[in-house]
RNA sequence: GGUCCGUUGGUCUAGGGGUUAUGACGUCGGGUUUUCAUCCCGUUAACAGGGGUUCGAUUCCCCUACGGACUGCCA
C-alpha cells in the first residue's frame, strides 16, 4: 500500500517521558522524515484520573530538546485538530454506538465490585480464563442477559454503563507486524474490552482506532506493550468497516535495565547514577526533582545517536550518526525484536565522541554560562583555547569545571595523592629555579613554545629528570596531576599568575 | 494461571544451512605523552539447552528453560 506517510507519537500525560518513550517518538520521527511524511503529536488524555500537572508540557519540551520536531500537534495545530483527545470527546460516542448498532459491541452495567467478584471467582475455580468474554458475559449484567426494554430503561434512567466490544468466537486471526511478521491468535483468547467508559470518554482502544483513522495515520509505531491488543485493534478496524484503511503496525521492544532484568525504570537511574529522562522533572506533588540527560551534561545529538542505536542499526560498522544520516538510513525492518539493555557506559562514550569532535567555538558557547556562573569572565578567544585543551578530556559537559577551573582561578588545594607522589626534598629548590627562568621571560614572549623551550633547555642542560620538575610544576599550577599540555597552561594563565602559583605552592605544600 | 513476544561475548549488535561468527562499548595489556585524556596496537569473551530436518545446523521446525509484555471503566 503506497500512501502518504503520517505517523503519530501518542503519549499519555501521566508523568515523565523516559528513554523508551523518547525512542518511540524518535523512530516515528525518523520514519516520517525518511519518507517525507508527517510527524504528529497526539495527547491521549482520556483518563482524567491519571492527569498529572505539567506532564504534557514536559513531553513537548523534551521532544523539543531532542530535536524531534512536531508537524502537527496540540501547539502546532493542523487540519486534523484538535490533537488532544479530551478535546475530541464528542466524536467517539458515535463510533461506539455504531458498533452497538452493528452488533459488534454491547452495553454492560456491571459495577467494579461485580467485576472484581467475577475475576476472583474465576481464579478460585482454577479456570485459565479470567475474562469478560463470550462465556462469562452470560453471567453478567449486559445486553445479552438483560431484555431490550431493561437495557433501554437503565440507559434512560442514566444508570452508568459501559460499551464493550463483542469479540468474535473461535476465529483464527492473523495480524501483521512489520518487525515481528505474522502473529497468530485465536479470538477466543481475547476478552470483551471496554470501548466506552461510564464517564463518557472512550478507552485507549476505541480512541486510538478512531483517531488514527480520522487523522489518516499510515503507520503505527509504538511500544511492545501494545502487541497483545493488536488483534483487538484489527478487529475494531474491521468492525468499523475500515479494514482496507488500517495503518501498518510496528511494535518496538522495550528498553531494559542495564543489569538484571526487567524494564528500565526511574529507580534504576537513581540507584545506578544515570539519567533516565531527557529533561529535569519536578514532581508537582512531592516536589522531588529528577535530573535529565540534559542537566547531567549530555549533548542532544549524542543522546539521540545513542537512543537510535538501541535496538536498531543500519547493518554497517558505523557508530556515529548525525540526525540527517539517521533519517537517510532508518528502516523499520532493521529494528531488533529483542529488548535492549540500556548502557550508561555507552551513553557516556557517545557523549565523549561528540564533545571531542565539536568545534572550539561551539564548545565555547556551551562553556560560557558555566564560567559566568563561577563568576569569571574572559574573552571568547580565551574560552576557545580552554575548549581546545579540555575537549579530549571531558565526557560530560558537567565535567568541564573540574577540568578547567585552574584556567580561571588559583588552586585552593592540592591533591594529596599527587603531592605524596611528586613532592620530594629537592622539589622546592627545583621550582625556585624554574621560577627564576620564568621571571626572566618577558610578557611578550610568554608563548607556549617559548616557555616550554626555555624550561626544557634548563632541564636538559642540568641533566635533570623531566617528570621530577614538570610534575610538581603542574601540581602548583593546577592543584592536581593530570590535564592539558603544561606549557599551554603556563602561557594561558600568564607570567604573573604562574609566578604567583609557584610561590603559593612552595609555601603551602 | 493464561495469551503473546523474545533469547549471538558482561553490554549494544552484524551475519546466516558449510564463515578463522562482524563491528562497537567495557575489561585487561602495550605504544605515544612530563601527566591525565585522546590516539594507535593488541587481548578478552557469544550462537540458552535438548530433540528433529539435512551430507552438514548458530541459521529451518518442535520442545524445554529463562526473560519480558499483556491479562483494568490505565495508557
Amino acid at each position: 500500500m503506497n500512501r502518504k506517510v503520517r505517523v503519530r507519537f501518542a503519549p499519555s500525560p501521566t508523568g515523565l517521558l523516559h528513554v523508551g518513550g523518547v525512542r518511540t517518538a524518535l523512530f516515528n520521527y525518523l520514519f516520517a522524515k525518511k519518507h517525507g511524511g508527517t510527524f504528529i503529536l497526539r495527547i491521549e488524555d482520556t483518563d482524567q484520573t491519571r492527569y498529572v500537572e505539567g506532564a504534557e508540557d514536559y513531553i513537548m519540551k523534551s521532544l523539543e530538546w531532542c530535536g524531534i520536531n512536531i508537524d502537527e500537534g496540540v501547539k502546532e495545530g493542523g487540519k486534523y485538530a484538535p490533537y488532544r483527545q479530551s478535546e475530541r470527546k464528542n466524536i467517539y460516542k458515535k463510533y461506539a454506538l455504531e458498533l452497538v448498532e452493528s452488533g459488534n459491541a454491547y452495553y454492560a452495567f456491571d459495577t467494579t465490585e461485580e467485576l472484581d467478584e467475577m475475576r476472583e471467582r474465576l481464579e478460585k475455580s482454577g479456570s485459565s480464563v479470567r475474562q469478560y468474554n463470550a462465556v462469562t458475559r452470560g453471567e453478567m449484567k449486559n445486553s445479552y442477559t438483560l431484555s431490550g426494554e431493561e437495557v433501554q430503561k437503565r440507559i434512560a434512567n442514566k444508570e452508568s454503563y459501559v460499551i464493550r466490544f463483542n469479540i468474535p468466537v473461535n476465529e483464527e486471526l492473523i495480524v501483521h507486524d512489520i518487525i515481528r511478521g505474522d502473529v497468530k491468535i485465536n479470538t477466543s483468547e481475547l476478552d470483551d474490552k471496554v470501548l466506552f467508559k461510564s464517564d463518557g470518554l472512550p478507552t485507549y482502544h476505541l480512541a486510538n482506532i478512531v483517531d488514527d483513522r480520522l487523522m489518516e495515520i499510515s503507520h503505527v509505531i509504538r511500544g511492545e506493550e501494545w502487541l497483545p491488543s493488536l488483534p483487538l485493534h484489527v478487529l475494531l478496524y474491521r468492525s468499523l468497516g475500515w479494514e482496507n484503511l488500517m495503518p501498518e503496525f510496528a511494535h518496538l521492544s522495550l528498553i531494559l535495565k542495564p543489569n538484571g532484568k526487567g524494564k528500565l525504570s526511574k529507580r534504576d537511574g537513581d540507584s545506578l547514577g544515570f539519567p533516565v529522562f531527557p529533561l529535569q522533572w519536578e514532581d508537582p506533588k512531592t516536589g522531588e526533582i529528577t535530573k535529565g540527560f540534559k542537566e547531567e551534561g549530555y549533548l542532544r545529538d549524542a543522546f539521540i545517536n545513542m537512543i537510535a542505536l538501541l535496538g536498531w542499526n543500519p547493518g554497517t560498522d558505523q557508530e556515529i550518526f548525525s540526525v540527517d544520516e539517521l533519517i537517510q538510513l532508518f528502516d523499520l525492518k532493521r529494528i531488533g525484536k529483542a529488548g535492549a539493555k540500556f548502557s550508561p557506559e555507552k551513553a557516556k562514550w557517545y557523549n565523549q565522541q561528540y564533545i571531542k569532535t565539536m568545534s572550539n567555538s561551539e564548545l565555547a558557547e556551551i562553556f560560557k554560562p558555566i564560567i559566568a556562573e563561577k563568576n569569571h569572565s574572559c574573552t571568547n578567544e580565551f574560552i576557545e583555547k580552554v575548549a581546545e585543551s579540555v575537549k579530549e578530556r571531558i565526557v560530560l559537559i558537567n565535567d568541564f569545571w573540574a577540568h578547567a577551573s585552574f584556567f580561571f582561578e588559583t588552586p585552593k588545594e592540592y591533591n594529596p595523592a599527587v603531592v605524596k607522589k611528586n613532592w620530594k626534598e629537592d622539589t622546592v629548590e627545583n621550582l625556585n629555579k624554574i621560577k627564576e627562568i620564568i621571571e626572566n621571560i618577558s610578557e611578550s614572549d610568554f608563548s607556549t613554545e617559548n616557555t616550554e623551550n626555555l624550561v626544557k633547555k634548563y632541564i636538559e642542560e642540568n641533566q635533570l629528570n623531566f617528570g621530577k620538575i614538570l610534575n610538581p610544576l603542574r601540581l602548583v599550577l593546577t592543584g592536581t596531576g593530570g590535564g592539558p599540555h603544561l606549557f599551554d597552561i603556563v602561557s594561558m594563565i600568564g607570567k604573573e599568575e604562574t609566578l604567583k602559583r609557584i610561590s603559593k605552592g612552595i609555601s603551602e605544600i
